[in-house]
DNA sequence: TCATTAGTTCGTCAACTAACCGAACTAATA
DNA sequence: TATTAGTTCGGTTAGTTGACGAACTAATGA
């Protein structure tokens, strides 16, 4: 029953659903108000849903004038969804319920044969961490898989992904769906720790979020109006190419991107040598920059302005309601300071910046945002128009660093 | 009969009149097979529509087996909506009627007394224009205006349009609203401009534009899934103020824009003064590159190459279909060479670039396909979730260059 | 050439079903 | 006793299905 034939009728489940899934726990009489359906019709769609599964009821309410209502929730676990990402040096599986939250959680270092052994790693992490709980895998129903590449939908190849090797060469996708026999969604990393970071700290005032990745490269992921812009070819967020920074013309520009050439890893590092003759790591320059050292403290100043001017390029042409920062080297409070403060010199309106709140969870969290909004999509408005259904974060803790 | 208050009523009609609009005319037969109604319900809806005057029978099918068809199209001038353009030296008004044909247009220069007075001039040209034709100025449902600057949703003055003078200390929209006694809509004219070239010309496919012009400044209108980005502070497309290309800590760089003093005219009319010593327009100065002088050449291939630069960045970020080229600087076919060769050199991927087809008629364009889907809307999906209709864009000619 | 017949499509009518609502009711509680 | 929760029942509306007549084209045969 839930999944009626009739338009009308899936619509009216859809926005039931919706109800329960963001206000829940809730009675039917307050579902009827909120969504504007009479309580019968609200009754009769719950009852089905509690039949088929779906939801349950936990208890009554109290303390009001009035009959005690029998207040209702989403199962939590009536089904799952599998976020992994897949990072050049690890792989990390989420498993997650209905209510975002993580029911079981593994790591592994990449498998470094690259190709179809990533396939095999990744589906034996989810049907093993299934198996550990004692669940059945059928219960997971969608999996996103978030990747350190370009994801081409038509042929299902993994673009640009120099640190998994092979990975372009076959159809990740597909070969992926066989092997889970559930839907599999293939997102870049960037543009999932995006989507994360909108779903559990910027939904609904915040709708326009740039998160900016600043590590071994630079890489931002866009959302405007709460959806992902992927862009024409899927470039959109390659802010390392933007052409300015080092000179564009150089084929090292064309190869890498000029910007990156000024602002990620190897402009720091290479920059404290030029200054110091020293090959330090980033790190270690920041410990010598929190030390006083000048050096250190000038080469940072000079990555931090190009990043300012990196965030006001992006103002310039999306005006995003914030940047969230993160990566490896975006993720230092000290360098954050010295951005807002190259922001007010080089741009001519303030840039509201942060610091990633879910660091290297970004990702995980925003593969499960997308699994999630799919799998109701799915479930409970199959071809609606419009259809697009937002579940409510978990606790921030759920994806917080260290949970794995 | 056309406002049902059934909410899967109003669905359905919202969908046989989008059928009808986009692929009219057409017999009520070929409606149901496409809308997957059954032949009653089109028939009962459009007979409902026929009666309220929003479609007619244009004659019937011939030539084919069977039955003749009677044959519907929508009412034309069944109502009409004013695209205005109010540019810093003239005036333009459109009306339009629903299937996006001008029945009616008038420039006049603007009034330089600004404020209020401006208001007035543009109220006096819209019913001027009725009364001309002896159309009721009641047909008249929704008037669009763009604007050189950046309207302001919530008081309704108009932002850094420092060509109209006193702009900015009035409530414009509703002035407007209460003097012509319909619905406005304010929207920034280059925005206008990118969503009448995706409209007329880029619609389906390729629904990721950007337009960008080039004049006395420079600035974007990005449209992405058909869907204008307006940014957090409506300064999405400011790109000018990208802080790369004249140094972006300048006190005059934070105020017209770093990139903007690299670009525009004034770039373009300084290089040249400052290469030559002589003081040129810059349509001189492009009938000099015509003619072979080299100091003309330097000087466009400078600006040319920092355009291609602002190219990038856009498409860096956004990764647009198409970047769409106009503005008194931006219509020359020499320079769009130019840039599409400094793009080469600078990018690591080709971005398809075009010389706008609109010329100056581009924001009156939007302003009709940005009224006229409003109309829509209100009148045939008022509150229905996800609706958001297009009409299909008249012949190109109707907007072109000289129609006015 | 022209009537006849077959096949196709259009459009309407009648009967039916699904979805939803409103009103009246029962139940529970401060 | 007022108020809120939830159910039952009957009715309205939207839309479907299927049968059928009307209108047409195309092929056929006298």
């Amino acid at each position: 029953m839930a999944n009626p034939t009739n338009l009308s009728r899936r619509m009216t489940l859809s926005n039931i659903v919706q109800a329960i899934t963001t206000y829940g726990p809730i009675s039917r009489a307050s579902v009827a108000k909120m969504t504007g359906y009479s309580k019968q019709t609200v009754s009769e769609i719950v009852s089905s849903l509690e039949e088929d599964g779906w939801v349950q009821t936990v208890g009554r309410t109290e303390g009001n004038v009035g009959r005690r209502a029998v207040v209702y929730e989403i199962v939590p676990d009536a089904a799952l969804v599998a976020s992994v990402d897949l990072g050049g040096t690890k792989v990390r599986v989420a498993l997650c319920n209905l209510s975002g939250a993580v029911v079981a959680e593994v790591a592994e270092p990449t498998c470094k044969d690259g190709g179809e052994a990533v396939v095999d790693q990744i589906a034996r992490m989810v049907n093993g961490a299934t198996s550990n709980l004692g669940i059945a895998p059928s219960k997971i129903r969608v999996a996103v898989i978030g990747v350190p590449g370009v994801p081409d939908l038509e042929t299902g190849h993994i673009n640009l992904a120099p640190n998994i090797i092979g990975i372009d060469r076959i159809d990740f996708s597909s070969l992926l769906r066989v092997r889970l026999g559930i839907e599999v969604i293939v997102e870049n990393d960037v543009n999932l720790a995006a989507l994360g970071e909108h779903w559990m700290t910027h939904q609904g005032d915040k709708d326009d979020l740039v998160f900016l990745s600043i590590g071994t490269g630079i890489g931002a992921g866009v959302v405007i109006g709460g959806q992902l812009v992927r862009g024409a070819t899927g470039g959109a967020g390659e802010v390392g190419f933007i052409p300015f920074g080092a000179d564009p013309t150089e084929p090292e520009s064309l190869k890498v991107g000029a910007l990156e050439r000024v602002t990620a890893t190897s402009a720091i590092v290479g920059g404290y040598q030029q200054e110091t003759g020293m090959q330090k790591t980033v790190p270690e320059i920041f410990d010598a920059f929190v030390a006083g050292e000048e050096a250190a403290a000038k080469v940072l100043q000079t990555a931090a302005s190009y990043i300012a001017r990196t965030i006001g390029a992006i103002a310039a042409v999306i005006d995003p309601n914030c940047v969230v920062i993160g990566g490896s080297i975006g993720a230092r409070e000290e360098l954050i300071r010295m951005i807002e403060q190259e922001i007010a010199r080089n741009f001519p309106r303030s840039i509201p910046v942060e610091a990633s709140v879910l660091g290297n969870h970004a990702a995980l969290a925003g593969g499960t945002a997308v699994a999630l909004s799919r799998l109701h999509i799915a479930l409970f408005a199959r071809d609606l128009p419009g259809a697009n259904i937002v579940v409510p974060p978990p606790e921030i803790e759920t994806f917080q660093e260290g949970a794995a």
